[in-house]
DNA sequence: ATTAGCACTCAGACAGGGTGAGTGCTAACA
DNA sequence: TGTTAGCACTCACCCTGTCTGAGTGCTAAT
């Protein structure tokens, strides 16, 4: 693998590979002689062919098909050989129009980008909503329900909205109520999700809240109100998946459905790359998710400010259009992170 | 189709549909004859197939296949011969603990139920929920979030929540939107959101109102929260119907696929069920689904008190285990109903 | 009215032959 | 020494014909 590819034998893998994208058929040397400014014969093709399949670039299926390149291709395709494209202005109009309907509500916001990235990409869209204990506190507030049932709502800076229902030991008046959302906003307004249990926590040890019985009684309360959620993801398209000529096959169809249906697979995968800045590409094997050979997965992360808010991005077949899935995902990304951002 | 039939040819009709609904293979004259207590020849059986034929219960795929029933022929089967079994213990218990887990969050449980009518049935599960409009207004909030920005809460009487995010022209002070909220809880709530609109435009003529300015601010900005708000389905397990052998093929299965992702098409049809009180049976194209032949689907209201809130059900191939079915989901409906009646 | 018998039909499995795309190897060539 | 033409070979795929088994409809006997 350390042997260095000649720039003609560079050209050749990369006329393979750009010629299996689009017709998803192993291809044979004669269809590359023919191709772009390549002036060899078959013949040499085909030996040029023959090295790079002993060095892991292609293989084929049986002798005498053509050959078809591995995952190590596609990412050394993506790595040195694909001149990432501008997104061209008509698309990135295209994709601009879609926001301009919707309201500017986060869900909303994030659930046309998976229809969006979807449709553009004629791949399946997927988008991780920020987790909601990454986000911070705007707000908490308790609404009596009846009886001893009451509804904590939770506001993020970013417009995000959590409820819960909490069945509380004693009843609270409203008036009760409305005194210890004051007392909760005073005390966590501004603080990260994540760090509100730990404060909570923390403030009930203060002296002075233990002679209040009331706010020890928020305390315990606003304890309950926070859980950590699932993640949410929205996925969309999931069909233009199971029209690539490579899953029309009953057995594959299953086998992918069935991992669709599992999202969490799905969400760690999406986790991982939260930490990470920009795009990311993670070819077949690479993205370590079961029963989804075949598969690669384009992310990005879309950003507020200088914290990552989430990931977005497109699952499509490992023989997926790159070069204008990339920028079209990074297009999108900047665009999220845009619409986002004064929340 | 007056023709009535007799005691015997009911019988073998019955036999039919049973064998193919757990073979899903024609069945021929022979496995009836030897079936069951029915002492008769092949031939006999022949004569009378060749008949509920001809009366349209039963087709064959070709000349020297067995017949299969016809959609007709589930019917009948369903209205006159189908004994719906008691649910049995066992599984009554099964299905009641899987509630036992989850909390009283409306959609948790009715998530919850989808996925149970899917394992339970082996077919697929769908649960509609109750349309927020057609939920009592308790409560009506509105969380200042900087600027003009304003977070709308609406908390309806079963615990749903619904939220939206508005810009208004002018910014309010947090007291304000504390006293436009309590003004407008006195006003709207006990109100069903599907009147609350009319209540809203009908107090704008109110003098009263005309002269206080925060108050009619308060009626413009409430009139924006309330906006007719998307059904919302869960469906569960829809693998299980690709399991079925008559959609084991490319083609149906991507057909069938898509149409799931209309959901606007189920719901429609769930939204028709509505009016109707109990267990409800759609067999093939009395579903009235494009795209979806060959699909069964039993529904049943669930209530709380006396209004309807919304339905849930089961989606299988015509070929259906109806008996075991019907009970089911008849079950899962008066369980959810009770889970949900005292919200 | 029921049944045994029989000729008939037809999908599905299987085998054999032809076709075409593609390969590897070798020998000739620049 | 790298490139190319030529050639024999491989193998998926398609088409065809044959066989088999399940199932039917009809008729004649019971």
């Amino acid at each position: 693998m350390g042997e260095e590819l000649s720039e003609r034998n560079k050209r050749i893998l990369e006329a393979i590979i750009e010629d299996y994208i689009v017709t998803a058929e192993p291809v044979g040397s004669r269809a590359v002689a023919r191709r772009h400014g390549l002036t060899l014969s078959p013949a040499t093709v085909r030996n040029v062919m023959a090295d790079l399949e002993e060095m892991g670039f292609l293989t084929s299926p049986h002798t005498s098909a053509g050959r078809v390149p591995t995952d190590q291709a596609y990412r050394f395709y993506v790595d040195s050989l694909l001149a990432v494209g501008r997104i061209d202005k008509a698309e990135r109009e295209r994709i601009r129009k879609r926001y301009s309907g919707a309201g500017r509500d986060i869900g909303a916001v994030l659930h046309e980008t998976s229809r969006l990235l979807s449709s553009v990409s004629h791949y399946m869209g997927i988008v991780l909503a920020p987790r909601f204990s990454a986000t911070i506190l705007r707000h908490i507030e308790f609404v009596k329900l009846g009886g001893r049932r009451i509804l904590a709502i939770l506001v993020a800076q970013n417009g995000a909205v959590q409820n819960r229902l909490i069945e509380s030991e004693e009843e609270f008046s409203g008036a009760d109520l409305v005194r210890m959302s004051n007392y909760l906003n005073e005390l966590l307004q501004g603080l990260p999700i994540a760090q509100v249990r730990s404060r909570i926590l923390e403030e009930m040890q203060n002296e002075k809240v233990l002679y209040d019985t009331l706010f020890s009684r928020a305390l315990r309360l606003s304890e309950q109100t926070i859980v950590e959620s699932g993640a949410q993801i929205f996925m969309e398209g999931q069909t233009n998946i199971l029209d690539q000529p490579e899953f029309a096959d009953v057995g594959r169809m299953k086998e992918i459905f069935r991992a669709f249906e599992e999202k969490n697979q799905l969400v760690d995968l999406l986790d991982r790359c939260i930490s990470a800045q920009g795009v990311q590409i993670f070819i077949g094997a690479e993205t370590h998710l079961s029963h989804m050979e075949g598969l690669s997965v384009i992310t990005s992360t879309y950003v507020s400010g200088k914290n990552t808010l989430g990931v977005l991005g497109v699952i499509g077949p490992t023989r997926m259009g790159y070069g204008k899935v990339i920028p079209i995902v990074d297009y999108t990304a900047r665009l999220v992170s845009k619409l986002l951002e004064d929340e």
